[in-house]
DNA sequence: TTATCAAACTAACAAATGTTAGTGTGAGTA
DNA sequence: TACTCACACTAACATTTGTTAGTTTGATAA
């Protein structure tokens, strides 16, 4: 069973969304779960703790992930391709948490610096697999930010489209996107 | 000579970006322009004045461009480089208002629907110029979603991208640009 | 029964926030 | 000189906000 906690984590990242860390009082998020604001610190310490719990645990998700993907052999092709499956399957798996990550990161105070390194040190894995990529012929040698930077926006922003979308069979539609994002820069 | 308002809205644009619209208060504004928060009602009627000031008038900007190339005769691919140009255009001509737009159109209030009346328009748009570039066999017939929410979210989020790199030369950009997000879809 | 404990409540507070009222000031104009 | 006007100031306000203190409740275990 769902606890209370993870249960007031899913109902902040709900409003999070919809309005933004900052535009979210206690009161609303109290009021969305049917009890009163002071009753919230009977489970949590902060409304700061809510929003690290939310993207720093998502943050240590992609930190993982992309661990275990640059830590398999395979072509910088088939890397990229686990990569976007990692995004489609994050996104899936909590859209609204993910939005908090794009949208609400630069509030978060002491852990900041912490997520900081971690989003760094991803889109550094990200830049050296399609380097590899183009040195090793497999990727286009096209303008390399402009490669990078619209792979990494589009997944990115996968939160904002996937609820949209019908996912019967989420890992065929992961397959597509990563036909897409990489067919217009392979070789 | 920059107005004294205008110079509210510029600075407001460079504090929203790096906080979000409801973390940025009049007072801190207003230090931003040395001077005290009261000051500030002597140029602007509200808070959200200067929200809906630097947004819709940007919204207005890409409803105007959207407009001029409708109006044009063209290939669909043409019209795609078209846009692809007005958003480079807007994205260096004032990225901390496009970070506004992006990031904090929730919060217009009386505005808002204006705002998403603007926003659907112009993606209707943009949707009804890529199948017709299917139709006509310009563009590859590949996931339509997928190619549309691609294309959209690059060009919606250049402005995180643009003030870091060294635009000597923005026209030329603006064509390698088109080339690596048309490439990939064209026949 | 009695004790425990998670989880809710009421009441309150200090700080922060958007905004208003009323006032001063200095440069340009009549 | 006297007037105006843009633009800044001080002081204060009513709300809103995150949070704390202390209390009640209702289910479960001893």
């Amino acid at each position: 069973m769902e606890s209370r906690k993870a249960e007031i984590l899913r109902t902040a990242s709900g409003l999070f969304r919809e309005k933004g860390y900052n535009a979210v009082t206690m009161r609303d998020l109290a009021s969305a779960l049917g009890i009163k604001a002071a009753s919230l610190y009977n489970h949590i310490a902060s409304k700061q703790e809510i929003l690290q719990k939310i993207v720093i645990g998502i943050a240590e998700d992609f930190t993982r992930g992309m661990e275990g993907i640059q830590g398999e052999s395979g072509s910088s092709i088939e890397k990229l391709s686990a990569i976007v499956h990692l995004h489609v399957e994050l996104a899936i798996k909590n859209p609204d948490g993910m939005s908090a990550l794009n949208s609400d990161w630069m509030h978060l105070e002491d852990r900041l610096s912490d997520y900081i390194r971690m989003r760094e040190a991803y889109e550094a894995n990200f830049r050296s697999i399609v380097k590899q990529g183009i040195q090793a012929g497999e990727i286009k040698n096209m303008d390399f930010d402009t490669i990078v930077f619209s792979m990494l926006t589009t997944l990115r922003s996968l939160y904002l489209w996937i609820p949209k979308k019908n996912l019967h069979r989420p890992s065929s539609f992961s397959d597509e996107l990563a036909q897409v994002l990489i067919n217009g820069i392979n070789t």
